[in-house]
This record gives C-alpha cells, sequence and structure tokens, in this order.
DNA sequence: TCTGTTGTTGACATCGTTGGCACTGCGGTG
DNA sequence: CACCGCAGTGCCAACGATGTCAACAACAGA
C-alpha cells in the first residue's frame, strides 16, 4: 500500500473513452466509434463498447468533443436583460422551441441590462464556441463582435436593431404603433396625454417617443416635450404615475410604454375616482381582467423569428443582413377609450 | 509566394495562442502566462504579448481552457421547467445574482416540463462539466444523477425535493401554509371549497392537496376529495373555475393552488356579481391591484439560498444534504375575506 | 572560482475526443 | 497468382489551452 497512489485513495474519477475502450479491450478509435454512431463496427464489437460504456456509466466530455470537432457544438447562445421580466423570457421561449426542433440546444445568460456585462457575457459565450448568439442589446456599441461574425458565427439582435456590426434584427414597428394610439387618445379629445417612457439610452424608447412627438406635432402641440417622463421599473413609474395625476394640469391620459411601467402605472392609478385613460405597451396576462388597452405583440413570435433567421443563417444563406419589422395591434379594452373629462378649463 | 500558404486564402480564423506567441514572438507558454495572469514575465515581454493579442482580436477558447483544467469552468447550470413562468426565472434571477458575485455565470435551459427532456438536458449540462446543477425537478427518477454527483457536482434541488439522489434541496413549507390557509377559509364559514391544484405527478401539488385535507378533514369534512379539482394551465384553469361556478352547489371559495391556476381563476371570476371567495398560492404583479389575497414567498429568495448551498459545497462543506425549509406568509387583500354568503341550504 | 538563489523563458506532455491514414483479412477479378 | 475493394480495426496527430520541469542568465555569498 504505497502513499502515493491515487487510485487508492477514494477520488473516484469519470470514466473516459479510454476506460471503456480498455474494458471493451478495443482501440479507443473503436469506442468512439460505437458511442458517435460512426458506421463499419461489427455488431459484436459495437455490443461490447456499448455494455462497457454502460457499465462504467461513460458520459462523454462535450468540452473535448467540441474542442476537437470545431465550431459544431450544439449550443446557442442568448443573451437577455433581466430574467424577472417576462417580456425577454418569453422571447428566450419563441426561440428555445424551434431551435429544439433543429437539435439545437438555448443557453441563456444576462446582461443586468448593464452594457459593461452584456458585453462581458456575449464574448463568454463566443468563448464558449456557441453556434449563433441570439442578443436582446442594452449596449449601443457592438463593434467588438464584428470580428467574431466574420468567422461566422450568425447573431441576432432582438427587439433592438444592431448600430455597428452588420448583423439581422428582428424589430417592432415602435414608432408607427404609439403613432397610432397617440392619434387615437387625440381624436378622443385628449390633450394632455402623460407619456411614462423607459431610459432615452434604449433604443425602443426613443422610437417609442419619437412615435408619440410625430402624433403630437401632427396635432398642433409642440410642447409636446413636457409631456414625457420617465421611469425604468414598476416603483418609479408608480410615482411618477401619482405625482403625475396629483400635480396641476394633470394629464387626462397616460400612456405607458411598456410591460413594467404600465404595471406601475396601473398599480397608481387603481381605485382612483374618475380615472384618467390608460394605455400600455405590451400585452400582459392581466390586462384582459383589468381592460388595459394595449399595444399587444408576440414576444414568442418575436423569438420565433430569430431563431429562424439564425437557422437560415446556419444553413448557408449568405448576403446583407436583415430587418424584419413585426406589426403589432391595438387592443381595446375599456381604459383606452375613455375620453376626457367634459368640463374644462 | 507559395501555393499553399493557409493565409493567402480568404479563410478567416480565429487566432489562437500559437498566432499571438508567433506574432509577439514568445513560447506559447509564455504568452498563456501572459494573458491569464500569472506572473515571473518580464513586462516589456508581457507588452509585447498584450499587443499582439490585441491586434489579433485574440479571445481564449474555454472549451481547450476548461478541458485542460478539469472541472474548473465558471458554468454553472440551470435547469427549469418553463421560461414562460415567472416563477422559475424568478428563481433563477436570485440564483444569478448571488453566483455572479462569486465568479460564476449561469446556464439555464428548459425541460418543458417533461422528465425525458429534464435528463436529456441535465445530462447535457453534466457533459459539459459545469461546476454546479440547479434543478427545478418535474421527473421522479433522479438515480442517473448519483454517479455523476459522486464525482463531485454539487447538485441543489428547488422547489421541489431529490427523492432518490441524495442532494441539498430547497421547498417550501407547502402542506402548512395551505392548511392554515384553509383553515381561514372555514373559520369564515365556507364548507364548499373549490381546490384547483396542478397535476398529482407534481410534489408541491401532492403537498399543497394534502395540507387542504389536513383543514378540511379537521374541520370535520371527510368528502374533502370532491372538492380536488385538477388543471395545468391558466385556459384550464379558467374553464374548470367557470364550470365549478356555474354547477349546481358551487363552491363559495376558490382556492388556486399556484400562479398559473390563480390567472385563470381570477379571470373566470372577474365581473361576477356576488364573487366568491379566492385565495391564490403564489404573489403575483397584479395581485394587490386586484385585491387577491395570498400565500406569498419569495421565489428570488428560493433561489439565492439555492445558491448559497451550492457555493457552500464547492467551498467544501460535506456531510448529509441539507433540505431547506422556507416558509410563506399569507397576505390578506380582501378576495380571500369574503364570507359564503348568508342566505344558504 | 564555485555554489546557490531568483527570475525569465521554452520544450514537452497532457486534458478527452475525433479525423486521417494505414493495416489486416477476405472474397472476387483478370 | 497478383491485384483490388472493402469492412473492421488501431495508431498517431490534432484541437487549444495549461502544468511540469528544466535550461539559462544574472547575481550574491563563500
Amino acid at each position: 500500500m504505497t502513499l502515493d497512489a491515487p487510485d487508492a485513495t477514494a477520488r473516484p474519477s469519470r470514466a473516459t473513452l479510454r476506460d471503456v475502450a480498455q474494458l471493451a479491450e478495443v482501440s479507443i478509435k473503436t469506442a468512439s466509434r460505437v458511442l458517435s454512431g460512426q458506421p463499419n463496427v461489427r455488431e459484436e464489437t459495437a455490443r461490447r463498447v456499448r455494455d462497457a460504456a454502460r457499465a462504467l456509466r461513460f458520459r462523454p466530455n462535450r468540452l473535448a468533443r467540441d474542442l476537437r470537432s470545431g465550431a459544431v457544438s450544439t449550443a446557442v447562445g442568448f443573451v437577455i436583460g433581466d430574467l424577472s421580466n417576462p417580456f425577454y423570457t418569453q422571447i428566450a421561449a419563441g426561440a428555445e422551441r424551434l431551435l429544439r426542433e433543429h437539435g439545437l440546444e438555448l443557453f441563456i445568460a444576462t446582461s443586468d441590462e448593464d452594457p459593461e456585462r452584456e458585453r462581458r457575457v456575449t464574448l463568454t459565450m463566443l468563448e464558449r464556441r456557441v453556434r449563433a448568439l441570439f442578443v436582446v442589446p442594452v449596449a449601443e456599441e457592438h463593434a467588438y463582435l464584428v470580428p467574431e461574425q466574420q468567422l461566422g458565427t450568425p447573431m441576432v439582435f432582438i427587439d433592438r436593431p444592431a448600430v455597428d456590426v452588420a448583423a439581422d434584427s428582428i424589430v417592432l414597428d415602435n414608432r408607427r404603433a404609439v403613432r397610432e394610439a397617440t392619434e387615437r387618445l387625440i381624436a378622443l379629445g385628449h390633450r394632455r396625454i402623460g407619456l411614462v417612457a423607459d431610459r432615452t439610452q434604449v433604443w425602443t424608447a426613443r422610437e417609442r417617443v419619437a412615435g408619440f412627438a410625430d402624433a403630437m406635432r401632427a396635432a398642433g402641440t409642440e410642447d409636446w416635450q413636457r409631456w414625457v417622463h420617465r421611469a425604468h421599473d414598476v416603483a418609479t413609474a408608480r410615482a411618477v404615475a401619482s405625482d403625475l395625476l396629483a400635480g396641476p394640469d394633470a394629464p387626462t391620459a397616460l400612456f405607458a410604454l411598456n410591460n413594467r411601467i404600465t404595471a406601475g402605472v396601473v398599480n397608481a392609478v387603481a381605485g382612483l375616482p374618475g380615472p384618467p385613460a390608460i394605455l400600455g405597451f405590451d400585452d400582459f396576462e392581466f390586462a384582459a381582467t383589468l381592460g388595459i388597452s394595449v399595444i399587444a405583440h408576440d414576444p414568442v413570435d418575436l423569438g420565433r423569428r430569430a431563431a429562424e433567421t439564425a437557422l437560415d443563417r446556419l444553413a448557408g444563406r449568405t448576403g446583407m443582413p436583415q430587418q424584419i419589422v413585426l406589426p403589432t395591434r391595438f387592443v381595446a379594452r375599456g381604459s383606452g377609450e375613455r375620453p376626457p373629462p367634459k368640463a374644462g378649463p
């Protein structure tokens, strides 16, 4: 009993192909052939190998496999902003479903809506040699992805387009959707419309505010900027809405530009007598129950289309990056159809 | 200018450590030392290497690194049932936050609530040599994980305990929570309590129904079984609730045993005159706005505790698997405090 | 001058797998 | 009988990184 015998100590180690080959009394290569389904192995030999693998509970090391065989990993990376926002996770769910049908696995990591973290997790994904990459970007700067893309990793940007890298993207028709919804409010007689938008850094927020501006200007309201307010999370949105309604010259309608803001606004308004009109961007589970009118779209479809695009590229499609614009639809449920109070100054 | 110079053809390939070393005119090993921050390299040499790496846009290949250095990957696997259920994603968000602080990255894959798929994605995670593994299990059978666990990969089961593998788990005090909530309904005078529970296969559903049975039996209701109904998604839950309320001997209270079922029930009841009392398991964003009383708990904390447990194991804690039971709290918001109608048979 | 120490560097083996190629029998062909 | 094709198998290199160890220079102390 020597002191340095490593196998004597209680340190079981994972069975490798070598162990399987040894037990089956074949070469490593033959074992590999059997276990990865290559032809030209006698059935009896194959059986021996399979038995050995089972006995040793052999699990191939994907790291080694993927390393050896270049970029044929089955992992696809998905970088989203925040796991607790259903908007992101539904996109992921949509992409996942389609990818799975093609034998690919979706791995999700979060950027926490921080550009620097987005960059880090994205690069980590690439270091792991994912087969394709999906990003719902927060950062404005993606030049660092250019070389990676040239190396052949398909990349698809979701919900927000790629700026300084020529990649495919799937977006919503934000500007038009908000313009048209704002026009509806104006047609109902609203002029004091409180818009609650996400941070300016976010592309969708900018687009949506632009749509609002389009409609307001068309209606002759040049000081539309004073009606634009900012919030990024539910609590802030709630506070902003409460303040607006309590303040002088309170808006007769509130327009919340994403799901979290809508949650805050709905919360603030709940139970108020003579509530303002309310519109939200993004549909949500309780919108029907609460009677909230929204600009609806299908995040699952957003993800599905992104997956389609990536699969196309993997199948060999080349050429200019595509930008797919998905439609939205207005769903009237009551809250957005309330006219402003009759008596006014 | 030879014909076979590979660099002459338009085949850009990813720069490796070798390329960097060549350009910097050092050995591969020295380049490795510089780029992975090992000591004992002359500053001038180090600078040359860093410059070369930058010029070639070198990105290390994690596959190779992780392969060589054994199981020291920074990836942690998380297997959840469904990306579009906030319950799961919030758990993931909680775990992610803590893991990140320890330099670990969370990779999420979904089982689609299918035991066979759960098994497959779990094994894939292990084949990728994750440092630790989290599972919100659907399957009842996890014996296949035993050898992997013995090899040292910490595993934590979340929301539902591990059955045939001795792993740590974090669960809620389901049975007690439901028993006590049911007792409240009984104290209010309810006897006809319609319970809408998830499938029997799901451990939490069984526990929660057991809690209901405890309370009903204690109150002398031996035929509690006839009040138990099943639903797995929002639509079914809604239909079940509608049927119950329309049928003869309609319940005076509805108790929904998870977030999706609650959504369906709330939907079905919305706007009804003289609505039944409603209780839900799992809190949700609009519960306050809608005045729905719930058994609340913190999924984010569930994830955080799971991460803590795994980190402990990684830090070397040995010994028996722990089962951590997290408390729930009852949040009264009105819907659960409605007494049954006075006039009765 | 010899020996020991310290810092810097590179040659080589290695992780677990797959690809390329060569080798062995064996039956069929000219 | 030399030759070919072909199924079945094994040896060796390779993927891209890191670990081990030794070589070497510079310098201090005896």
